[in-house]
DNA sequence: CGTTCAACCTGGGCGC
DNA sequence: TGCGCCCAGGTTGAAC
């Protein structure tokens, strides 16, 4: 679910928990399968409890936790994980509790349905291990122009494929690069080493148009309603959306019928009549 | 290099 | 009601 747009929401809406310090550490029992969350056993609690939150930060589709430790608790949603303040929308899927004390707000919760999420708490070499180059290229968000391309082009894999690339460029999901090439004219199988100059600049536009509207509008809740906000309310944005999930349904610019294919073992949404 | 498949999980929606 | 599919904002590792 939750793409950069989505992640940016949850960080921000959780800024009232910087100052705090963490005073404890709770992780429900319940039928489900634990998810990942590391240390595992009673080291976390350990580590955590006193640590005072200094800083809220996000990279690619993760929120981290800066401490006073000089650690960093990493929470990454993937599918359905949410960084919560209040109103889990279940309590079973709640995963992890942290109590907090001395600052605005008391708690903060990550939640999970599938439990493909993680949360890792990192020390410096781990931390730039798990998020820093190579694994993580640069945050898409503010990227410059120049950049966009160069991370990108030169190889013969289809757009689409290469916004998803997390190494390439941290933040892009499902969603947005559909999004971003339907606003750029761009076809999502299009091979990289074929896009001139000028589509560069109009795919740098419309990515940076995309992530900033969608931004704004808190991110984008689909039909599932799971995505919340920090404060667990819905976004907005799924009403702007062009093609993504419009199968069968009319272009919002041309009329043509929205198409679904796939591609690397994910659905791709775009306009024939609009995309080149 | 690019592509494909399976796996990790839970749950909603659909056809029968 | 239930069963069996297919689908889902993501990532990883193995195989060809």
């Amino acid at each position: 679910m939750p793409e950069l747009p989505e992640v940016e929401t949850m960080r921000r809406g959780i800024a009232a928990v910087r100052g705090a310090r963490v005073a404890e550490v709770v992780r429900p029992r319940s039928r489900l399968r634990p998810m990942t969350i590391e240390p595992a056993g009673p080291r976390l609690r350990a580590r955590l409890r006193g640590a005072a939150i200094t800083d809220v930060d996000r990279v690619g589709k993760r929120v981290v936790i800066g401490l006073d430790t000089g650690e960093r608790l990493v929470f990454e949603p993937r599918m359905t994980g949410l960084v919560l303040l209040r109103d889990p929308p279940t309590d079973e899927h709640v995963r992890l509790r942290l109590a907090l004390e001395g600052a605005a707000w008391p708690e903060l919760i990550f939640w999970d349905r599938r439990g493909l999420g993680t949360v890792r708490l990192l020390d410096e070499a781990a931390f730039r291990a798990a998020c820093g180059p190579p694994r993580l290229g640069p945050d898409a968000l503010g990227l410059p122009a120049e950049a966009l391309r160069a991370r990108l082009e030169g190889r013969r894999r289809p757009i689409k494929v290469a916004l998803l690339d997390q190494a390439a460029l941290a933040g892009v999901g499902n969603i947005y690069a559909a999004e971003a090439l339907h606003r750029a004219g761009l076809h999502p199988a299009r091979p990289c080493d074929g896009i001139a100059p000028a589509e560069w600049a109009a795919l740098h536009r419309a990515l940076q148009g995309v992530l900033e509207e969608a931004i704004r509008a808190r991110g984008s809740t689909l039909s599932d309603r799971t995505y919340r906000t920090a404060e667990s309310a819905e976004g907005g944005f799924q009403a702007s959306h062009r093609v993504y999930a419009r199968a069968g349904q009319p272009c919002r610019g041309c009329g043509a019928a929205v198409v679904r294919i796939v591609q690397a073992q994910r659905s791709t949404f775009f306009c024939p009549g609009c995309q080149r």
